[in-house]
DNA sequence: AAAAAATGTTGACAGTGTCAACACTTTCTT
DNA sequence: AAGAAAGTGTTGACACTGTCAACATTTTTT
């Protein structure tokens, strides 16, 4: 199939990947003006394609978010692996590291995160493939939890449920940052590192049945 | 004439307190159906005014929705400041209970909370008055953790890094759990008591007095 | 080559927030 | 008390949005 030219000379009728592209240019309007500001008209004139071609490629707006949420989970997936491998590496708190991290990424793409836990695009369930991808991600927390737990360092409850409690957290550091109630940046990212310790620091011992006592094994 | 009729008999040229009642219609409205729901022609038909009526007393549609957030957190204040005076009274710890009535108030509320957190509406510093009573719903949660401090029960960090800490994991509960990722609202409810007593946990002692930031085990 | 499917375009529509111009009512000034 | 001024509610209009139907063009299939 031979490749077909990028812009449209004068016969290139059809774009070689508009659905591509239209991620793409929806991705850099909510990164420049925030989710609210995306109008369809807007990602169409970007390409030079008339507002409504995007119908051929996603059933409406809520689609497209949706879609541009999946790509999200999926760079989002890989950020957070890649930090508990770098807390391997450097002998450091993965739960923590993973903490930083998240908040990290939501403060440096949030649009792109605002998108992902939008009341727009449909309720996960109703999207398999964004469910997929969303519980990819969440799957990395889970299995560094029972990991943790595996190596004794912290108690031994239901690891999705104490998943559910560290996400909580650190989503909540991140929405109130992004709103603006935590200070700046770099706060922000003091007050994860702050609210992990002190969450894991809690879930280090349970009070009454600990009888073994591991402060600072190593 | 007690009741208001809806063709103007009139005489009823102006409304008694349109500006009370254009707030208690909205709200109604996305107690209903969700505030992107809410449109202002509908707040008008609703009182059987006209639907730019509302411009007399308010500046635009955030302004309306800004009136609503402050509302919304004079209730969340006098709910929280309850919850903390029950704790006190049954003998129970007043900061679990009061992350309790947190996760309980957002998840009753679910519009009125995601409005009072919505992008949509000037940041609170912009709006003074909102500020106001939003600090004022803050700092019953400041003045538990100093009683708390003062009891000797938790550590004597700023309170207001130790508040902020508290607040993001509970607003992440909320935020959460009505996007319906945490299960139903009893669901919801018992994790949050398990995320405060394990936060709090992890405030109770720090595992000696002089190094309180005590590195990852490794 | 003809038919069918896929893809892109134009025109149109209902709904939205908002403003300007006007109408009615209350309050203030003199 | 009469007129002015300010406050409050109404209608008409506008730009903008998402979405659909009908049409145009290209690609694929038969």
């Amino acid at each position: 199939m031979a490749v077909k030219l990028k812009r449209k000379p004068k016969g290139t009728y059809h774009h070689p990947d508009l659905q591509g592209a239209l991620v793409e240019a929806a991705l850099q309007i909510i990164r420049k003006n925030g989710v609210d500001s995306l109008t369809l008209r807007d990602v169409g004139l970007r390409l030079g394609v008339s507002r409504t071609a995007l119908y051929r490629h996603f059933k409406d707006k809520s689609a497209l978010l949706a879609r541009l949420a999946l790509e999200g989970f999926r760079i989002f997936h890989q950020t957070l692996q890649s930090a508990v491998d770098q807390a391997s590496i450097n002998k450091k708190d993965p739960l923590e590291e993973m903490g930083v991290a998240y908040v990290n990424f939501a403060m440096a793409n949030q649009s792109h995160y605002k998108t992902m836990f939008s009341d727009a695009i449909c309720t996960w369930g109703d999207c398999p493939d964004l469910a997929l991808e969303a519980d990819g991600a969440f799957a990395v927390l889970v299995n560094t939890i029972a990991a943790e737990q595996r190596a004794g360092r912290i108690i031994a409850e239901d690891p999705a449920r104490l998943a559910q409690v560290i996400w909580a957290g650190v989503h909540g550091l991140a929405t109130l940052g992004m709103a603006g109630h935590l200070g700046n940046h770099s706060d922000i990212i003091h007050l994860a590192r702050h609210h992990c310790h002190t969450l894991f620091t809690g879930l280090r011992l349970a009070p009454s049945k600990a009888t073994r006592r591991t402060k600072s094994a190593s």
